[in-house]
DNA sequence: GACTCGTGGAC
DNA sequence: TGTCCAAGAGT
């Protein structure tokens, strides 16, 4: 029998005084809201998130009423939230659920993880966020926090799925309430106190626990994640030049509008046929469109 | 596993 | 100014 950790006790009382009064948390926010949070939360900022939520949710309170308007109108709401792919897979998701399941968001792990865009984190999510459910819950915030307090680490390596579940599970309460304020709250703690840059320690309620503090802050030297490449003048700057051309138009965008957009010939046909296949545009005799 | 995929804010 | 980073997923 392993020794029970006083971490997430600190981190769920932690979490009840000091919790952000965030929309996808008030009590009755239903799981198609969780649903549509989380997509639009991967690799997005909260703060630029919260309004299109909002606008989302008036506009299609249901998973039937996004999958009863044309998906191309998804990506347009979707506005500059990035990866208009998600868009795209979670109208399809919406589809799904509305056909096969009978408009209820599913609850379970493994049904989730069927629908498009739906990956480890965010199967687990609606699972405990939404439902209550029982599992770990691992994002890029809880893997900084057990890379510091439990290995002693600067920084999360690579993610490894398997790995960080195993590492969460651990941690977890038993109880399904402390199992789901602890799974939140160590995303919070990642999200507010212990993140990437600059950590506040001084507001941290497992300081006096964490190993990477105790051990005087040493340099990471392990293996970092893939760098980011440069976006300006990337192939991914010129496919966002070309899905904010389509946003905004409400006809048809010439062959000649497209050129315009960017000079290189060669990467600009990539671009766009790169949107083409992904389904996120459309070639009609008069131009391009969303679908 | 490495790579691709948007957009904008913070430092 | 350039770099880093943000509740990831699919190939």
């Amino acid at each position: 029998m392993r020794t029970p950790s006083a971490l997430p006790a600190l981190v769920i009382q932690w979490f009840a005084e000091h919790g952000r009064a965030l929309p996808w948390r008030e009590s009755g926010f239903p799981a198609w809201g969780t649903l549509v949070s989380e997509f639009m939360l991967q690799q997005t900022p909260v703060a630029r998130v919260i309004p299109r939520l909002a606008e989302w949710l008036e506009r299609w309170p249901t998973p039937a009423d996004l999958a009863a308007a044309p998906s191309g109108e998804a990506v347009r709401a979707w506005a500059n939230l990035g990866y208009p792919r998600r868009a795209l897979w979670l109208h399809r998701a919406a589809v799904e659920i509305t056909e096969r399941h009978g408009g209820v968001v599913p609850h379970d792990v493994p049904t989730l993880l069927s629908l498009p865009g739906v990956g480890d984190y965010t199967a687990r999510a609606v699972a405990v966020f939404a439902y209550g459910n029982r599992h770990p819950v691992v994002d890029t915030n809880t893997r900084r926090v057990l890379a510091r307090a439990i290995d002693g680490d600067g920084e999360p390596g690579p993610p490894s799925s398997r790995r960080d579940l195993a590492a969460l599970e651990a941690l977890l309460p038993d109880g399904l309430d402390d199992a789901h304020a602890f799974n939140a709250g160590i995303m919070e703690l990642g999200a507010v106190v212990c993140t990437a840059r600059n950590p506040r320690c001084d507001a941290c309620p497992i300081a006096d626990a964490c190993a990477w503090r105790l051990a005087g802050y040493p340099p990471f030297d392990g293996k970092r994640k893939a760098v980011q490449k440069k976006y300006e003048g990337s192939d991914r700057h010129v496919r966002g030049l070309i899905m904010a051309e389509l946003r905004a138009a409400h006809v048809p965008v010439s062959r000649g509008e497209i050129d315009s957009l960017w000079p290189d010939a060669p990467q600009r046909e990539r671009a766009l046929a790169g949107l083409l296949a992904d389904g996120l545009a459309v070639q009609r005799e008069q131009g391009y469109v969303l679908p």
